[in-house]
Parts: C-alpha cells; structure tokens; sequence
DNA sequence: TCTTCGGAGTGGAACGTTCAAACCGTGCTG
DNA sequence: CAGCACGGTTTGAACGTTCCACTCCGAAGA
C-alpha cells in the first residue's frame, strides 16, 4: 500500500496494536469470534478491515500442522484429451476448496506410470494434507499406499480394487445409459444399439451394463446390436459404421462418450443421415462437443461430485454409511438428436 | 512410517541428530551443498534418504517470506471451453514449476469481472508470490493492479493496454496463418479465404492480419473471401457455408480456431466435400478436435511458453530487452486437410 | 463472607526452517 | 610470533501464527 519497497506487510500484530488489544484476541476475532466481547470484536474487526490484515498462510500452516491444500494429479491421460471432462471438475474443485478455506495444488508425476513417488513429495514437505484422486483403475496403486501411510483421499471415479473402501464419489454410468435408453424408447425407438469402448474398463463396462438392463427390461434386447471402439476418432468411425449397417435407418445409439458419439456422428453426415431424423444419438459426458453439436447426452454432476469429494476429504468417510461410496445419476440432456422417431421426415436414402 | 498414529513428522532436527551435526549444516547441505565437506555431506545425505526427510514447505515459506507458488485464475472462459488449451498450457507451466521447485495455485475469482479482489486474497495471505495472467485482454484491469501492488507477473497472452509492458510471452498468431497460407499456396491452392472471429478481438485481428499480409504478398489478396464467426458451431457453420460459397471447390480455407474449423469441416461433409481434396483446411491451435479430424493445424509451443512464464517470474523482464514480450511462433502441423491440390480426385458435385 | 464459576482477555511457548553472526582450528603472511 | 584469512561448522534469533495455561473481574451460590 506504501509507495516504499520495504513495507513489511501487516501482521496480526499491527492489528493488536491499532485496535490496543493482544494478538490472542485478534486471533480470535478470525477464529472464533463468539469469545469476544461484541464492542471489542467490531473495533478489532474495523482495523483488520482498514489495515488489509489476512493471516499468513504459511504461519499457520506451520503451527497447525496442516497446509490446508489438497493435491490434484494432473495426468495427461483424463486432461487436455478430446472430451475431458476433468477440467470443469478441476474449477469445480478449486472453487468449493476456497468456500472451504482450502486450495487445490495440481501436480504431475514425472513417471505416470510410477505416481507414488510424486505423491509421497507432497505429503513429506506438508504441502498437501491429502489428495484428490480422478482415473481410477484396476490395480491402481494410489488407494493401498495412501491408507498405509494413513494420508486423508477421497476419489472420483470407485475404488475397484476394495470394496471395503468408501471414500469415492462416482457418475452412475450404468443408470445414466438405462434412462438414456429408456428415453429413446419412450421416444419411440424400437432399434437400439451401443457404442462402447473394447471389455476390460471399468467405467466402460459399467456404461455398458446399462444398456443390457435396460433393453431387456423393454423386451428389446439384442446382443449384436453393439459395437467396441477405442477413443480414437477413425476406431470410432469404423465400428460405428458397422453398428450402422446392423441397426439400419430408424434406430437409435447410445455412445458411451463424446468421442465415440463423434465418430458416428461423422459416419451418419457421410451417409446423409440426420441425427435425431434418421438415427436417434446419446451420448455420455456431455462436454462441449455434445452441445456444440447438439446431441443429447448425460451430464455429470461435476458440481456436486467435487463438493462431495470435498466433504468426504473435511470429515473422512462415513462410517454409519459403510454400504459403500455415493453414486450420483447423471442427467439426461435432452438435445435434437433424440427428437421422437415419428418426426422422421422423408429423406433420399444413402 | 510407524504404525503409530501420533508419529510425527520427521525434521530437521532429527537429520542433525542422526548425523551429529547441527541444524544449519543439514540445511546447508539441502541448499548449499558446495559450503559442505564431502564426507559430511555423504552422511548427512545418506540420513536424509534413510528418514525420507523432506523440509516443510510452510516453514520455509514462514521464514524466506516467500510462498514458492504462483497463482493461475482458472476463468471458465478459457477453461473448458471447446477447442481450450489451457488446460495443456497448466499441465506444462506445473510440470515446469515443479522443475523450478515450485507450485502452481490455480484459484476462480468469484466475480469474473472483478477479478482483483481474488488476486489480493492470495497476495495477501501469502499463498502466492505472483501470478500468471492468461486471456489478457484490452482494458485488463489486472496488469496495473499488480504494477501498482509490486507484485510480481507473467502473462500468457500479450498485454495489450501498454507497449511498456514486457512481462509477458504470445504466439504469434499472425506469422502462423502467414505460414498456413504460404503452405497452402504451396501445395497449389489459388484461392485462399478465412474464417474468423468477429472485428474487435486482438488475438482475432492479430490472426486475421497474417491472412492478408501473406494473400497480399503472393498476390493472392481477395478482401471478399472472409468470414467472420463467433466461437458457436452454428454460427460457424454458416460463416463457412457462406464462404464456400463464394470461393468455390478448390479453394482452401484458414480458420481462427479448431471450433471454427470443425463448423467448417461439417458443412464439407453435409456438401460431400473431402477436406483436403475438394478443400484445403487449416486451422489455428491444434487441440484434439484437429486431431482427432486430421486436421492441419497451427500449434501452439505451450511447453516453451509456459518455460518462458516461469522464467520472467523468476527473473522478472530482461532490462536489456526492452522491446517488448516474446513472440513464439506455432509450428504448423500437417495433416491429410491441407493435401496437394493436385491431389484432387474427381467427385460428383454438391 | 467466602468460594466458585464463567466470560473476557493476556503472555509464554512452540510449530520447522533459514539468516546472520559467531566460532574454531589450521596454515600462511609479515 | 602476532595477526589474519579461510573453510567448515555451530548458535541465537526470527519469520507469524495458534495452542495452552494463566490472570482478572464481577456475579451467583453456599
């Protein structure tokens, strides 16, 4: 605020000496304030407030022992990639760390395969009370190692490998493609396929399971009716084609991405086809692809995952609540590529 | 390590005493190995590994008055966004803070048009020592603001305001689309358009100017054969059917954006138009939309500008150079879009 | 009247590190 | 032989906060 390069910034003890009280009381205007006099509180706080007075973080960091950070692994294999959705969930984070006087600390492991390392940094120099993790996985290591080292995490994404494990928060991926099918269903498609990644991914595999409750649930199970693809543009493109020829005009598909519902939205352009008129299109994740496109597709309640992620970092898991961790239903987005099959309009074919 | 729940923290107390040596002589060998004799170095070294003692980050930040983390504000409008690259550019500028032995704090400002109380926050309470600015932008009220507070900064994204400024690291956007259109003219195409953003943006005009600076010098300049688009794939869409229009099969188009591009791309196909066949295509940023399309694209050196961001707020800007920032130039990355125009097979039209 | 109690506020100590200054042999210089 | 420079190491103090134990005072209870 002075013009002098050596103002010393303001420290709670300028604020005791302005307001004439000790630095206990200040503290405890800012900590606790039902144990200040109400006169003395408004006149501590009137000076805190004309002298700009923030407590040092590193200060009490140091003396209570906790930074009041939690890390973030920023993996380049969930950030940067077409139809991420970890950045929204990584703003999200930021933002409900600060309503809790908390910040977010993004790192990168210098060997992704090796992460432990990186995290094992963190947690030594106090920089991170705990961590966030995201890209979960069979055999992920990061969940055991923390627990061993009784390090506080909370996950988006479950936590495969344990089931005894709570602290997870997770997109229902398996209801969310149920309602998507029950949608076009209702929408009065007949000929539903899926989409989905190659067996073995977790997340996929769920997503998939959706679909195979859901048809056959409706009586319009068909095992055929699907296609593998990896999140590769033109692996996309290709099954997609394939899942097209089987399906015909008139059907619908459930993609279980962005991605892949891009890849098939090109092979509909290609045909002539109009998703929506032709072929009904969901798809899942609902980044900006899916709006810029305008294909329907499930939502992740990105806001809510991270405040729960939050709250399960603050508290630990909940243990009258040993049942597991909360899976939370995404929403469907319902845009014009699942308009109601009757709207078809006369087109020539192929 | 121990099972125990109370163990605490290993310090720099308990290296000395492993070592027999004092405090400082730990410290000096964490910090100035050079002032230790080797012999004593080796031991105390060999202590640290064995305890796994890491300095505690709050302590130093306590004592050198310094945090050792810069702040980012994370703005939904970069973030997230399709065809972002912020999300890359914090990636590399973490992974380079980290090389530097430093943090990245990204944080939202709960106003984004009043951005500067969230900045005061952080420089307040020490939890950053600066800042990297991204999407600067004319009348930015954050450069003046942390001149007038000394507070350090580097800005990814020219500050526009004040030529005086020289704190910050671009790319060249118009150099890029000069050398996407020379590369087009190359390749045999005569009549070169663009696809931008609406007047009055500087990256925009910055990027547009490149486009009649290279059309001009190969005579090749046609004012007419541009179009100008928001970031919104409809719009795009017809912003680029109009320009096709106009320009015709055999023509190639440069686009502002990858999201532009991708409206470009879908009215290609909805016409039965290949790109690079019928159409050459370039486009600026080279996300994975660019990618995943095959797509020529302009990228953009994001590793060497976050390098560059980390230095100045290290160093502060070079005195010696008192000309301004620096401009990187992207590099173009070819792709089957921007193919041979002799390439061109023949195709029933429309 | 004496004790107890609770509200309001104070002062010492500590968190773990680094800076600045002091220390201490040893060898070299005048 | 006193003085000094020098590399290697130690010691005291400080960074700014919060925890803990304590004091003070007036009111209520025995």
């Amino acid at each position: 605020m002075t013009s002098s390069s050596s103002a010393r910034r303001t420290t709670i003890i300028d604020v005791a000496r302005a307001a004439s009280v000790s630095r206990q009381t200040v503290s405890n205007v800012i900590n606790s304030p039902e144990r200040v006099a109400p006169e003395t509180l408004a006149r501590v706080q009137a000076e805190i407030d004309r002298l700009g007075f923030r407590p040092s973080r590193a200060a009490q960091s140091l003396k209570q022992e906790r930074a009041g950070a939690w890390g973030l692994e920023l993996n380049s294999a969930g950030f940067g990639r077409l139809g991420a959705i970890l950045d929204i969930f990584l703003i999200e984070l930021t933002t409900g760390a600060a309503e809790r006087g908390s910040h977010v600390v993004p790192f990168t492991a210098a060997d992704s395969a090796a992460p432990l390392p990186a995290y094992e940094r963190l947690v030594a120099s106090r920089v991170a009370d705990g961590f966030v993790l995201t890209d979960t996985r069979r055999d992920d290591p990061r969940p055991a190692w923390l627990e061993a080292h009784h390090v506080p995490y909370a996950a988006f994404g479950r936590v495969w490998d344990d089931p005894g494990i709570t602290s997870w928060v997770d997109v229902d991926g398996a209801s969310g493609v149920e309602a998507a099918v029950h949608h076009l269903a209702g929408q009065g498609y007949e000929r539903i396929g899926y989409l989905g990644w190659p067996e073995g991914s977790p997340v996929g595999d769920d997503r998939r399971s959706g679909w195979v409750r859901a048809t056959t649930d409706l009586g319009l199970a068909n095992p055929e009716w699907q296609a593998r693809s990896t999140q590769s543009l033109p692996s996309a493109c290709r099954a997609a084609a394939g899942l097209l020829d089987l399906l015909g005009r008139g059907a619908a598909i459930v993609c279980a991405s962005d991605t892949l519902a891009l890849g098939a939205w090109r092979v509909l352009l290609e045909r002539g086809l109009e998703p929506g008129v032709d072929i009904g299109l969901v798809c899942f994740d609902d980044t900006d692809i899916a709006e810029a496109l305008d294909l329907s597709s499930l939502h992740q309640p990105l806001d809510r995952v991270a405040d729960r992620v939050l709250h399960l970092l603050a508290t630990g898991p909940d243990p009258r609540d040993p049942a597991g961790g909360l899976l939370l239903p995404p929403e469907l987005v319902v845009r014009s590529s699942s308009k109601p099959a009757g709207n078809r309009t006369t087109r020539k074919e192929k």
